[in-house]
RNA sequence: GCCGUGGUGGCGGAACCGGUAGACGCUCGAGACUUAAAAUCUCGUGGGAGUAUAUCCCGUGUGGGUUCGAGUCCCACCCUCGGCACCA
């Protein structure tokens, strides 16, 4: 016997639409609960398995939290507006205005089929003019408060994206999205000041309730590091070269090495060194970090003098130093530095030692083994002042004495750079900015906005730094200047997807609150001068649960902490919000398929509409988070599918069982017994699971309950024993169903129609996502009987079944332990030397 | 290289604070029901010795250690996955 999962999904989905079950009451909530998941982005076959494990997981924790007296918000949304989503235009050869529509379609009807308790009220495109208004705004704001700026610099371009990128979507010298090695170019383009948050974005990192990894790979990104600025003067002129440095290695420095991009070497007129500038900057990221075992450099002719040891040191150029890390210079040595030390075998620089490892090697350093690099102990030597000292903690020591001498002056670097937000493509929200030639760079006013994308019908990236707005028509490029009212011109760069996704979660709850409809228009006006409505938002946010892939954890999850800090210090945030718009962040694993990740190129990519038809979505949802731990992920197999449809015929079969079984039914005799205690152990168990998001051993506890209760249910048949009543069977199998109904909604609530309608308790609809969670008493999940061990030597030798207070007694239980045949054996002939008490548990008998 | 995960049967995985290793599920095997199949139900399923549901030995990546007792704690090492990476 079995259920029709399609007709009873298809029913129940119609019903929760039409009595508005899952609407939330935004302005008025007394227990808000804001759960949130990551938007998808829309591509090309739409909702893939992988998608559905986030939702579906992020679903299970707001259902129990509903169930629990949360009035939750769970949200949905679609962040279409980028190179992803214009990548996949530009494949099938549509337009992206066009494709979205197609998109939407698709995963709305997916979406709404994975039987999560959206709340479709509230979604958002990121594509909507309607919503990228505020993303226009926030780069005004920013623009106004100087965190906004254009700058020349060195920045990564992808030829094959033919745009720049921020350095956070360059993965090893490879473009994030397309693979294809990226580019240095220096360009002019507009950046987020980040980095003047890198301090709290740091320090915040302690307080908010994250997965390890992802705090790691946040603190790993910003990459503070203390350490100097020295400055060297240049021998024979006026100029001075600092070099950046964090080891207290100054008594080995033996030479300097400069940047492709270093000033000093732009001025210089040397052929030699300009060819090499020339063809290190033309290499890409990638063949730059590959050649990289193999050195290269040009000497410069240029000296610099070594403060301490008062030698001249020669200054080159190479390009295994960066520009952008520290000074974009460094002092050479050799001996403590793997990377020095390969330069100067390769262009016979002196190496001196200064500092002897644990080996006690002290010997001229020849061998790239001998290279003793910070991180490892030693003391230091040939070091004057510093001599004897840890290798540690030296550095103090040596940026005082060379502060105290003006020499240089303790700063500290960070590994975080300002994030790069324009890009020279087409699907994303103009930067609204308009450039007029007597009054620079000037943002569109507040009430232009938005500054809507204009129709281009040849939308591809053009490349050579020019964007595709280029080609926008002449009544959109050329404007007044909003300040003067003089001939200006639109910037024709485009924002980073990652700004649409950086505050979406701020949108969602005031849609629909601030706004109003235009009679007839259908046009909407704002009632507010901000994004979200105030009061809503001190309801709602920060954001209760955030839960999502791992892959974000420095893309999105720090552009969201740094744009939620500046709106909260420029007073659009109440200060009350708190800091971090994410307290609690959970990071589910990764679904794999046959041992390998899903991707298009394998062909092993699972779409979830076709188990949903067979074997319904409930089995899927609750098979997709028995496979494994949720962070951790699983590997998707079609057999445990089955087991999973198995289980839920058998908790239906239960439900239908009760209702025919004699005597058991409309009886209400609650009372403690084996079914009562058990009921009380599950129902322990399967909160605790649902508070910690380990939902594998919450199916598990599940499972053993059903055992349980088909076993006991096949024993209350006329003429046997057994030791419960009637009613605590059907108090357990509505526990039962209660406790699955986060999991599997839909079949949850047909079981427990089935169960009220049966008691004729209301004619009125009350969902089972409605019911209270159910509770358990710690005493009465306890059992009269337990087990305590024997231990002989701390082997296991015998099992005792004793009273529960009866364990609790030292003296009882040695003596039923000493009794046992199992054990005496072990004692025979034997001096016994200490005993073991744990009370209720266990004993060990230890002899020789 | 650095940082972070994790390593448990044929497989996915359980195991609270150091106290019964292998819950739960899949797979596989045997049986019941059936004309038959499917479905369902029952029993078994870490390895080895053993006629045995007797009993014993070995077993949580490897090697040591702490402890009456270690999957769990400590030290060293190996491997997997993930992040960062010529970061000065």
């Amino acid at each position: 016997m079995s259920f029709d999962h399609n007709k009873i999904e298809a029913k129940w989905r119609k019903k929760w639409r039409e009595s508005g079950l899952y609407k939330v009451d935004l302005k008025g909530a007394k227990k808000p609960f804001y759960n949130l998941m990551m938007f998808p982005y829309p591509s090309a076959e739409g909702l893939h398995v992988g998608n559905m494990y986030a939702f579906t997981g992020a679903d299970f924790y707001g259902r129990f939290q509903a169930m629990r007296g949360q009035e939750v918000f769970e949200p949905i949304g679609l962040d279409g507006f980028g190179i992803h989503s214009e990548n996949y235009a530009i494949k099938i050869g549509a337009h992206p205005s066009q494709q979205a529509k197609v998109s939407q379609k698709r995963f709305y009807d997916q979406l709404s089929r994975i039987g999560n308790r959206f709340s479709w009220e509230q979604r958002l495109e990121t594509y909507d003019p309607e919503y990228y208004k505020w993303t226009q705004w926030l780069f005004i704001k920013m623009f106004e408060k100087g965190l906004a700026v254009r700058k020349k610099s060195m920045v990564n371009w992808c030829p094959s994206c033919k745009t720049v990128l921020a350095d956070e979507q360059v993965e090893g010298g490879v473009c994030e999205r397309c693979k294809t090695p990226t580019v240095r170019k220096e360009t002019y383009q507009w950046f987020f000041k980040i980095t003047d948050y890198a301090d709290r974005l740091l320090g915040n990192i302690d307080k908010i309730d994250w997965p390890q990894k992802i705090k790691t790979a946040q603190r790993n990104w910003i990459g503070r590091k203390e350490g100097i600025n020295i400055t060297y003067e240049i021998k024979g002129s006026k100029k001075t070269v600092t070099c950046f440095t964090t080891t207290p290695v100054n008594f080995g420095a033996t030479f300097i090495v400069i940047a492709p991009e270093h000033v000093l070497v732009k001025e210089s007129k040397n052929k030699k060194i300009q060819e090499y500038v020339t063809k290190a900057l033309k290499k890409t990221e990638q063949q730059r970090q590959m050649e990289g075992k193999e050195k290269t450099g040009v000497f410069t002719g240029l000296y610099a003098v070594n403060h301490v040891t008062k030698k001249e040191i020669p200054i080159w150029v190479a390009d295994f130093v960066l520009k952008d890390v520290g000074t974009g210079a460094v002092q050479g040595c050799p001996g403590h530095d793997l990377r020095d030390f390969e330069f100067a075998k390769k262009f016979g620089l002196p190496i001196t030692r200064v500092v002897v490892g644990p080996d006690g090697d002290r010997n001229e350093i020849t061998r790239k083994e001998q290279v003793i690099q910070s991180g490892t102990s030693g003391k230091m030597v040939n070091s004057d002042f510093l001599n004897g000292m840890e290798f540690s903690k030296a550095m103090q020591k040596t940026m005082d004495y060379f502060e105290e001498r003006g020499w240089g002056e303790r700063v500290i670097s960070f590994h975080l750079r300002d994030w790069l937000i324009s890009r020279q493509r087409y699907w994303g929200p103009p930067i609204p900015m308009i450039f007029c030639d007597k009054c620079e760079w000037q943002p569109v006013p507040e009430k232009d906005l938005p500054v809507e994308l204009p129709f281009v019908k040849d939308y591809q990236p053009l490349g050579e730094g020019k964007a595709p707005l280029e080609k926008a028509p002449k009544e959109w490029l050329e404007v007044k200047c909003p300040n003067c009212g003089g001939k200006a011109r639109r910037e024709t760069d485009v924002s980073d997807t990652f700004l649409d996704s950086s505050w979406y979660f701020l949108r969602y709850p005031s849609i629909k609150s601030n706004k109003d409809s235009l009679p007839g228009t259908g046009k909407t006006v704002l009632r507010e001068k901000l994004p979200w409505d105030q009061e809503v938002t001190r309801r709602w946010l920060p954001v209760n649960a955030y839960i999502g892939g791992a892959e974000h954890a420095v893309l999105h999850l720090l552009y969201s902490r740094f744009v939620w800090m500046c709106l909260r210090d420029w007073g659009y945030l109440p200060k009350s919000l708190g800091d971090e718009p994410f307290p609690f962040l959970y990071s589910h694993g990764l679904l794999i398929k046959d041992g390998a990740k899903m991707s298009k190129s394998r062909g092993n990519v699972v779409i979830p509409d076709e188990y949903m038809e067979k074997f319904g979505t409930d089995a899927l949802r609750m098979y997709l988070m028995f496979i494994g731990p949720y962070d951790q992920g699983g590997d998707f197999q079609d057999t445990g599918m089955m087991g999973m449809r198995k289980f839920l015929d058998r908790v239906w079969r239960l439900v239908i069982a009760i209702q025919d079984t004699p005597g058991v039914k409309n009886s209400a005799t609650p009372g403690v017994s084996e079914v009562g205690r058990f009921r009380h152990q599950t129902v322990k168990r399967v909160t605790q699971a649902m508070e910690n998001l380990r939902y594998n051993v919450g199916i598990a506890a599940l499972m053993e309950y059903v055992n349980f209760l088909e076993f006991h249910l096949r024993l209350l048949t006329p003429g046997v024993k057994n030791s419960s009543t009637p009613g605590v069977v059907v108090e357990a199998v509505e526990t039962l169903v209660l406790l699955l109904a986060p999991m599997a909604p839909f079949i949850s609530e047909e079981m427990w129609q089935m169960l009220r309608k049966s008691e004729a308790r209301s004619t009125k609809f009350e969902s089972v996502h409605q019911q209270a969670w159910p509770t358990f008493d710690e005493e009465k999940a306890r059992a009269d009987k337990v087990e305590v061990v024997v231990q002989v030597n701390g082997k296991l030798r015998a099992r005792l079944s004793l009273g529960r207070d009866e364990a609790q007694d030292k003296e009882q239980v040695f003596k039923a332990a000493k009794s046992e045949a199992a054990v005496k054996r072990y004692l025979e002939n034997k001096k016994p030397v200490k005993e073991i008490f744990v009370k209720g548990k266990l004993v060990n008998l230890v002899v020789r």
